[in-house]
RNA sequence: GUGAGUGUAGCUCAACUGGUUAGAGUACUGGAUUGUGGUUCCAGUUGUUGCGGGUUCAAGUCCCGUCACUCACCCCA
């Protein structure tokens, strides 16, 4: 019988990658610290009903990416597939607009898409995830491009375009929605099929097309930010006089349309250039009518989600540093196998004192313990019969082949500095 | 969901147009060196050629199916 495999799309994180997520997502929890973000932890799974009317029911995500299913109560459950509408559901359930405005949250955990897996796109994947709730200030979308812009600068990543649009909000995308039919209307049936489909259930999208017919088309479009009602206008001038004045490079992108219902307003991304199709490392915007989409009031929001993977491959692909790769300082080395129980002591010892030591367990000879110790650590701590008669320990330095006999004490105080 | 490419040892890859018992490097284990690794030398272990079926005297090689991976479309982090 065949061995079960992991499902398709998901992957094992092991030992030699692990460290790199760590200090991936350390250095995530350390801007979030002090931008004054705090973190919650939530569900991996909501009410069906929060994501179709939330993302929206029109959205790709809902309509044919979702992990949904039947719970043994009969509800209807779906494995999250981004974390934005359960942050603001987290915002209305506990009451924070009790608390001081806004709500400044963070997250960080895997999310679920069924899609089919590229490079840098997997059906569980990780996302760190912020979001500012309650304030509908442009200072705050600003915060947001900045807090994301920050994590890259502390990761020593490159190359990276921030990718800035607007996408109205009630008042006038409707405004926009008809003049951008009226605009593609004369040419309707060269419209590529997909669309065609959008023309009547969301014509923004058709700007995002990437097949060439359908960018000519649109080539000469109205653009959003044309059609911007005064309040909107007011918002995106100010955020761009803010990015402005923290020295932020932005490249305006009026194509740019995010496939989630709920973004107006700002509306961004953060793409690499050392990534392949699926180049966006961070996205992110306003929502002002999401909670009113699930049912809460009137609340805004701003926020953004960043994929860990595709930040990790880039960094890769840019040779970035992880910090240090964690090793062992100690490898505890047993002349003989009676001195194996004397070996396991010092290393307990060693462990207490907050020494990182490990021994071998196969009985190997003690050439192969030796070389053992010169790949994963670097001192070697031998101990057999004569050491033990003089209480003390053979400390092999494996760099520089240098070694000494150190009595438990000395070895701790060595090691310690 | 659509398209293309790839599946051979733990890893990286060989095996001419189908032809003997599927090889090499690396890694691993042991030894040279009976208490000392990273260099060298010697020896050894490692395989359902992804899986299933078909064609053939003969299949790692050709055909069909299936699964997985990779890349792209789509969509997005």
């Amino acid at each position: 019988m065949e061995a079960v495999k992991a499902p398709r799309g998901t992957r094992d994180i092991l030992g030699d990658e692990s460290w790199k997520w760590a200090y991936v997502t350390g250095i995530c929890r350390d801007v979030a610290d002090d931008y004054g973000y705090k973190e919650v932890h939530l569900p991996i799974f909501e009410h069906t009903e929060l994501f179709s009317r939330g993302v929206g029911d029109t959205t790709d995500i809902v309509e044919k990416e979702m992990y949904t299913f039947i719970d043994k109560g009969g509800r209807s459950v779906t494995l999250r597939p981004e974390m934005t509408a359960s942050m603001v559901r987290s915002y209305l359930e506990n009451e924070m607009s009790k608390g001081p405005q806004p709500a400044k949250l963070w997250g960080i955990g895997p999310m679920f898409r069924y899609e089919r897996p590229q490079k840098g796109r997997y059906r569980q994947f990780v996302q760190f995830d912020m979001e500012a709730i309650g304030a509908q200030d442009a200072l705050v979308d600003l915060e947001t491009i900045d807090f994301s812009m920050e994590i890259y600068r502390r990761l020593g990543l490159r190359n990276l375009q921030v990718v800035l649009n607007s996408v109205g909000c009630p008042k006038c995308r409707p405004v926009y929605r008809k003049a951008l039919q009226d605009f593609l209307r004369p040419r309707y049936d060269e419209l590529c099929d997909t669309c065609k489909g959008r023309f009547e259930r969301n014509p923004l999208r058709i700007l995002d097309c990437k097949s060439p017919i359908c960018k000519e088309i649109t080539e000469n479009a109205p653009a959003v930010t044309d059609c911007l009602c005064d309040e909107c206008r007011d918002h995106y001038e100010q955020l761009n006089r803010g990015l402005e004045k923290i020295g932020a490079v932005v490249v305006h992108d009026n194509r740019l349309v995010r496939g989630l219902d709920y973004y107006t307003k700002t509306a961004y991304e953060i793409q690499s250039g050392d990534l392949g199709a699926q180049n966006a490392v961070c996205g992110g915007g306003r929502y002002d009518n999401l909670a009113e989409a699930i049912g809460g009031p009137h609340v805004p929001g701003v926020g953004f989600a960043s994929g860990i993977e595709r930040v990790i491959l880039t960094m890769e692909a840019q040779g970035c540093s992880f910090g240090r790769k964690p090793a062992n300082k100690v490898y505890v080395v047993a002349a003989e196998l009676s001195a194996r129980l004397d070996a396991m002591a010092l290393m307990r010892t060693l462990r207490c004192s907050r020494i990182s030591a490990d021994m071998d367990y196969m009985g190997r000879s003690m050439k192969g313990q030796m070389k053992a110790a010169g790949a994963a650590a670097e001192y070697a701590c031998i101990i057999g019969t004569s050491e033990i008669e003089k209480g003390v320990v053979t400390v092999k330095n494996l760099k520089e082949g240098t070694q000494e006999e150190l009595t438990d004490e000395q070895l701790i105080n060595k090691l310690k500095q």
